[in-house]
DNA sequence: GTGAAAGCGCTAACAC
DNA sequence: GTGTTAGCGCTTTCAC
């Protein structure tokens, strides 16, 4: 009474395996009514392929891998930046029949190499969905591509065309936000860096930049905290610049994480925002609409592009074409903590 | 230039292939000699056994499935908890060298029996963790059951000794808690339940009632809202609940994102906490730190769950004993939202 | 303690 | 178009 194999189903349908193998993968070369034939006995035995014995035959699984660089790490609230990632890569499993396997890594060990060719090896995924900021780092990716396994890289900051990737205009959203700020009237917009391991991150800077020059404004290194992402070097970052004499009007920062930091010291400090204090980031966490005042900021479309990086993986059946690099625009969401700049 | 097979290191060793494998798999009745030169044939060798090959002969793969509810389908912002739980059993999977599968699901729809059933034989998994409130939903356990694979089921509410699970206190914590704000004077503390598909946040409304009783405080209905989890009724419970002449001087929310909408209104209504009202909720979301005031709640062991659980399925090998109920207590977090009741 | 042989259920290469 | 024959690299069964 176990499971009907794929000789089952040849003997009931009345063919050889290798007919029934070519149904079951939507090969070509079968006559119409045999293939009807064999979908019938698939239906009547209720036929599921071992997908065991596929792997083990076809050296490839249907799981996808999803890599990303562990919060567990170095404790950072990032869960709404994974879990859509992970609802991206999802959707797209879900309609393909595939799985999903998470696999957080922590890039600072040394071994992390050798963890990843055990995960590929061990799981033979379809394909490799790399999520920033690993996918910049050529010690990580250079250990999936020795393994041969196909690799979708997530906003990898500068496009090597050498495997395909799925980005967002991180600098071109930037600078427009930065034009929207000096629209408002701020002529003193600073700007709070991000991790510098982070590529996709120092675009933001970039194009904070741009803006700056687009606007008519000129860029000054005493408008800049150098921050790390996390919410306190935000903080400490913002504490800085407000107390300069000829303090910002306006505080971009290169993440919300970093911006609800510069929240929390306007209000220590009693600064009104949006009246005296414009403050922008970008992600838009969970935290953005919560907050008051509600965070404006930029939403990077996270889930679509796992999405499309999990298609361009499980459709390409192990050659990804489409190595042109695609970017998925960000939008940005103005709220309540940006208004015109104080007179 | 392949991977070298067991064949391989049979050869080198002098030994046969089946030794070989008592050795990988750590089964008994290898001298200890012989077991050394295997182990030394392997290291050179640079052997790792071929998952797949594995999984096709002995019916069972590396791999522990999560499934959890998926909060897609309802927008639901509880990354946290996912978060949480997928880092507990993360850890286990890394001690033990197995991947973790995520699988969300969507328990409205008709078929997800069927979709589970695809899952585990499509991927064997070692077991399979399953999250509340799925874990006691009769139709989802079933399917799982009927495929024979290990599960554990974290916090089903009532234990069926049946399975193996993983629970908190959810009961007698929230019994501590209703103590604790009785003991700062609270006479009229009210409830806010949460969804009735979900058991174990049930069982934390009977907890309420037995506070109430130990701390000689009578219950009363009027005191009561019903709330489904989600802000909104935890925001419109708290009008609710507010507007009445004799209004309640506490609130406990069976979950945190209820009792932030507990504040939200609280504040719209222009009360002050905790001067005038406390506010207590369940679970400890990344918010309850965040907000003003700070929320006092209670901090669900999910990470030392989902451990626990992903360690009972690996180590098991098959069979999961330990049927006994399995209980990790839940502790409380006194933060700013709760104080002395008003005189 | 150890080994030989027979699968596990499929895909791949090639013959027909 | 379709079938035959080998494997894929292990685990399992059972004999020694």
């Amino acid at each position: 009474m176990s499971r009907p194999t794929i000789f089952d189903v040849a003997k009931v349908a009345g063919v050889s395996i290798k007919t029934v193998s070519r149904v079951v993968n939507n090969e070509p070369n079968v006559r119409e009514s045999t293939r009807e034939r064999v979908e019938n006995a698939i239906a009547v035995l209720k036929y599921r392929p071992d997908q065991s014995a596929r792997n083990l035959a076809s050296h490839r699984s249907h799981l996808i891998g999803l890599v990303y660089d562990d919060p567990a790490a170095y404790e950072l609230p990032s869960s709404g930046y994974i879990i859509r990632l992970q609802q991206g890569a999802l959707k797209t499993c879900r309609s393909m029949l595939s799985e999903l396997l998470i696999h957080p890594c922590d890039f600072r060990k040394k071994n992390v190499g050798i963890e990843l060719k055990a995960l590929i090896e061990g799981t033979r995924p379809a394909g490799i969905i790399l999520a920033a900021p690993l996918s910049n780092m050529p010690k990580i990716v250079r250990a999936i591509e020795t393994t041969g396994t196909p690799l979708v890289r997530l906003s990898p900051g500068k496009e090597t065309s050498k495997h395909p990737c799925v980005s967002t205009n991180d600098r071109d959203v930037s600078a427009e936000m930065t034009r929207y700020l000096a629209g408002l009237g701020h002529s003193r917009i600073a700007f709070i860096t991000g991790d510098p391991d982070h590529k996709a991150v120092a675009n933001r800077f970039l194009g904070y930049k741009d803006g700056l020059q687009e606007s008519g404004l000129e860029f000054s290194e005493t408008l800049v905290a150098a921050g790390d992402n996390s919410f306190k070097s935000g903080e400490a970052g913002a504490r800085k610049l407000l107390k300069k004499k000829q303090r910002p009007t306006a505080i971009f920062a290169a993440n919300d994480d970093m911006a609800v930091g510069v929240i929390r010291a306007a209000h220590r400090l009693g600064i009104e925002m949006p009246a005296q204090l414009s403050v922008a980031g970008f992600d838009d966490i969970a935290l953005a609409r919560q907050l008051e005042p509600t965070l404006t900021t930029i939403r990077q479309p996270l889930n679509r592009m796992a999405e499309t990086a999990a298609a361009m993986l499980v459709k390409s059946n192990g050659v990804v074409r489409e190595a042109s690099p695609l970017v998925i625009p960000a939008t940005i969401e103005i709220r309540e903590s940006t208004g015109p700049a104080p007179s």
